[in-house]
DNA sequence: ATTGCGCATGCAACCGGGTTGCATTTGCGG
DNA sequence: CCGCAAATGCAACCCGGTTGCATGCGCAAT
């Protein structure tokens, strides 16, 4: 299992320590998990990645607390899926996250991060405040095409 | 809110027929009030408008199950908010759904239709197979606004 | 090195949206 | 009017996500 500069695990400690928060297995394991993944990872599927590590399973409850803490740290983001189903990303400093595309598969529910022009964001009627825009687009990933579905 | 042509009793049964089906009051009330409706409802918004008419309460399943069915023929569509509940929309025949802009209000989960130009649809890598796009607008909706937060 | 505070964790129960199995009703063509 | 398949209602179930509470542990002050 390779680790990369920012997924490495001084590079994540010391993301945990920058936002002033205790480091603990739990938080450095959990975004060590979403920092080698290649794209929005379910908590299913976070869940059995950490299973698969020479550790004490993490409890499904803190998990989501984790999760959760990460979001509001800045250090991960969170989407519902097409099924409804929460899927977290981590937020690497290097990635331009405000404005990119997603490929959601409507086979095997996965997203795709895109490397795509930025549309403009449109202009909005009075009264509505803008947060963020996502641009997202439905299909089949190769997989899934070729497993025909 | 019109409810014009596209919503009126016999227009509703004739859309129902069109796709040779039966036409059972579950569905011509399940769809009349998807017609009628601002934008993309709830399961639970449309149960509530449901309950509010004189005839007895549609069951919760039957709902889901004409909701799916609906889908299934075209004459409605099914998307997960950002709390990752369903939300189901009319397919007007009238009106291009194929690539237009929603803005969903974090604050109450609302989704409103834009008027807004669609934007080009990137190219994607190979072997994946477009299916549709969606531009999500996040942000509060003017009433979430002002009740600040 | 020790202590102590308070956040983080684990456990269990809970919640709500969504689904499934099955018996009963009903639309609608013959 | 009959009969059958499709639609409905009911109950139980599944699963992702949350909450309450007691315990464990990171971390800093001592």
């Amino acid at each position: 299992m390779k680790s990369q500069a920012t997924s490495s695990l001084p590079a994540i400690q010391s993301a945990l320590r920058a936002v002033g928060a205790r480091v603990t297995p739990a938080r450095v394991r959990v975004l060590g998990a979403l920092r080698a993944a290649p794209g929005a990872q379910s908590h299913a599927e976070i869940e059995e990645a950490l299973a698969q590590e020479a550790h004490p399973a993490i409890d499904r409850v803190t998990l989501y607390r984790v999760l959760d803490w990460l979001c509001t740290a800045g250090l991960a983001h969170k989407a519902a899926d097409a099924r409804g189903v929460f899927r977290f990303s981590a937020a690497q400093p290097n990635v331009e996250h405000a404005a990119h595309v997603h490929f959601r598969c409507t086979g095997c529910g996965g997203v795709f991060c895109l490397k795509a022009p930025p549309p403009p964001a449109p202009k909005l009627p009075r009264g509505f405040r803008l947060a963020g825009m996502a641009v997202d687009i439905r299909g089949e990933c190769p997989r899934c095409v070729r497993s025909h579905s």
